[in-house]
DNA sequence: GAAGGTTGTCAACAGCTGATGACAAGTCCA
DNA sequence: TGGACTTGTCATCAGCTGTTGACAACCTTC
């Protein structure tokens, strides 16, 4: 993996490469158990770098996760197929260059407490104020908060069984549940 | 915390001890974060003793876990009120002797990678079986994996917002609509 | 009271972690 | 050409981890 030839002297590319490759780690393993220097492998370049670059592994976490696209996706589109749309977005493999990778970091990084004050910082004005917002009407505040947490519910279903463990037809029905239940979370305001 | 006097020679209460501790701080840091010394520096006996008394850290954990009342509790009761027990036992801290950790525990050990697969593999066969058996009806397993999904969210959102951030006004409605939300998966039956 | 097993402690290990400061190599400007 | 700055590497540090084997204290049994 590591080139022969020595790394192009870049900073900028470099800062992006690492962030970019933080990125990916912390959302595949979590904060805990990838090093600076796993990650500095991967990019090809020594972890002393990554510690001048960005400071503490803190640090890179924060910028790592203000780098995410924070969940903005949720509130495109018409509002009549919301539900739907975040299921199916939620039920499929993100792509992996995808800067939607903010709730699988806060799945896996849940245990590590550093992490986590970062993540209750960041998620409350970049993710649920936002969405609060967005959702609107009556009791929006309860609606999102419910909402965010079915999503991230079913996110980590996904995660403790591995994929969950349905065929495509029982998967289908999980699918069209989970969206109506979103929909509703949506639509229905009265208590 | 450590009594001077040195410990009574009782190893199954010292056995006791360390899996009740284990528990405790397995759910209250995660796998990765607690070390042995941890455990035994609370419990007032050596790191080796724990290695010696359950082999390695996984077997430890894989033995705690077991130890859990993996949700039996989910199970009791009436069925027509089922949703709101269950919404109201997640939003209330648990005692601290209760038994019912393995939920933190799995939240806050996600990100390591040989606690997971530990969780996966007793999760299904002690949680999600009996609760789709006892769930019943038509699509079951999905009505159930859904449910699991969003009592897991609700524990998470917790977690990261540390206990959700509303007034109690607004946190009774949260819990009510919980509450109706797995009421539903429990009746409705139909897709 | 001596032998033998049980229960617990202690010291040490190899391996890993994040972080630091010294150093080399490349680049730019005067 | 030569100094100054940038970019990256290397060696090293202290601290922590899980695990191991030797050892001490205690209890039981003969």
């Amino acid at each position: 993996m590591r080139p022969c030839y020595p790394r192009p002297r870049n900073a900028e590319a470099t800062r992006a490469d690492i962030l970019l490759t933080a990125r990916k780690r912390f959302a595949r393993d979590g904060y805990d158990e990838v090093g600076l220097r796993d990650i500095a492998r991967e990019v090809g370049v020594d972890a002393a770098l990554i510690s001048r670059y960005f400071g503490s592994k803190e640090d890179l976490f924060l910028q790592v996760m203000q780098s995410c696209d924070n969940g903005e996706g949720f509130m495109l589109g018409d509002r009549a197929t919301w539900g739907r749309r975040i299921a199916e977005q939620v039920m499929t493999k993100p792509k992996p260059e995808s800067k939607m990778d903010s709730l699988p970091i806060m799945l896996r990084s849940l245990g590590s407490a550093k992490a986590m004050e970062i993540i209750g910082r960041s998620s409350d004005e970049r993710f649920f104020r936002p969405l609060i917002e967005w959702m609107g009407g009556k009791d929006a505040e309860v609606r999102a908060r419910l909402a965010a947490s079915v999503v991230m519910g079913v996110a980590m279903g996904k995660e403790i069984t591995g994929g969950l463990p349905l065929d495509d037809d029982a998967k289908a029905r999980f699918t069209t549940r989970f969206a109506r239940l979103l929909q509703s979370l949506l639509d229905d305001e009265d208590c």
